[in-house]
DNA sequence: TTCCTTTTTAAACAAGCGTTTAATACAATT
DNA sequence: AATTGTATTAAACGCTTGTTTAAAAAGGAA
């Protein structure tokens, strides 16, 4: 991972332009040209730019693998591990380091795959998925069909990942300055979370209280730069760093 | 519109090949090839792929536009008007011809804007959005911050989109056939609706009460194809034990 | 040094792109 | 039938793409 490894550097350049213009929309020069390297030194290091766009893949899922230890979630109530879960996922995408290429490229990924990526991407959600699926059939009457859990699960994850997507498009969108505040991640998650108990007829726990366990959890998470001491984030800063 | 136009087969091949593949990776040649006409044709008609594309967006901008007429909301009780408009939304996008270019490319443009739909998205997008603000207004007491309003339109639109995309990913999300059968428009909506509901602490109302005299106000929007023959999901009665 | 391997580079390559050109075919009007 | 304006086409243009080539540079080991 040093930084004058010109492989690593490649590497760096790809993962930031792929996660900004999609794959067909970046060219091996451009890359090159940011790395600092000769546009056949791609080529030589990765064998083609396909090779390379996998690669970069391949990092940005492993972070994105990373979760909270089963162990963890064993013997908290279920309403607790369903919070937990959709804060997991959303530290995971809306949170972390607004600058690293990773989340952006997934994300990509997710809202216009590519042939590449599909599968990647498709099991580890799938997984995902059930993880929660598996929790929700803890709180509800085993009576219930399967796909409403899976219509709920899908619902959090479709407020996850469009707040994200909105993150980029606030401006426009809400162009009060004092409401855009109040899109970060700590009120986003709140906010699904609230809603998901609702929808379950949950008592909505006391959120205060619970921060302050659940963080004791996050801490074990290497992505975490979930912060609750400080004033939050303003999500629109921490996306777009251009 | 008449088929053998040769403008009218540019459109219509564009727009599938673009709501497909995007604008980048979309080739003229394709296009010409599709429509059954020599390559130089597309410049000819429409100068060059660029105007072509903005032609075929503002085609289909203009059927994403068509709304339930206010009027036709005047009075009513302003549940009934938030599902009024969820169904609106859900109908244009979830519904409809699925093998239409225009939702598809609409939904491309959201997910992954071009600088030439961006601005034409947003304009819209807000203009809905400020809709759907306004009815939440009528129900929600006058103290309550105007972010969660846009915060909850925005969970509302997230479903709708996220469902819309998730449609072709079914197959390895949900392996059960049976499972499948239950994601249609008529599912969906009636999940995401209960969720709202949920969310604002409201009753669900008898759905199949509702039904026919929502159909009498949908009959006059041209894109419907919402049928109401089928079972309806009594997804909230289910769930809610409060 | 010399020799051999690895790294880096400028240049060229073939293919594909959107677009232009100029010649042709068509259709209607005179 | 000749003319005029429109529609259509094959061919070529200029440019960019990813990739290859072959030569130069760098780095160790003997």
């Amino acid at each position: 991972m040093s930084r004058d490894d010109p492989k690593d550097r490649i590497l760096e350049a790809a993962g930031n332009l792929f996660s900004e213009k999609g794959f067909s929309e970046t060219t091996v020069r451009e890359i090159a040209h940011r790395a600092g390297v000769n546009a056949a030194g791609i080529n030589y290091y990765f064998g083609s730019k396909k090779h390379l766009y996998t690669e970069v893949l391949r990092q940005a899922a492993e972070e994105m693998a990373i979760q909270i230890p089963p162990e963890q979630l064993e013997g908290l109530p279920p309403a607790e591990k369903i919070r937990l879960l959709i804060r997991e996922r959303a530290t995971q995408i809306l949170g972390g380091d607004p600058s690293s290429w990773k989340k952006r490229l997934i994300h990509h990924e997710i809202m216009r795959p590519t042939p590449i990526g599909r599968e990647m991407i498709g099991q580890n959600a799938r997984k995902i998925a059930d993880r929660f699926v598996k929790v929700l059939q803890e709180i509800l009457p085993e009576s219930l069909p399967r796909h409403h859990l899976y219509k709920l699960t899908m619902s959090i994850f479709a407020q996850i990942l469009y707040f994200y997507d909105l993150s980029e498009k606030l401006p426009w969108m809400l162009l009060d300055e004092e409401d855009r505040a109040h899109f970060n991640l700590d009120a986003l998650l709140d906010h699904i979370t609230a809603n998901c108990f609702a929808f379950l007829g949950l008592e909505a726990p006391d959120w205060e209280k619970r921060i302050t366990a659940e963080n004791e959890i996050f801490e074990l998470l290497p992505n975490k730069t979930f912060s609750n001491e400080t004033e939050p984030d303003h999500l629109l800063e921490k996306i777009k760093p251009r």
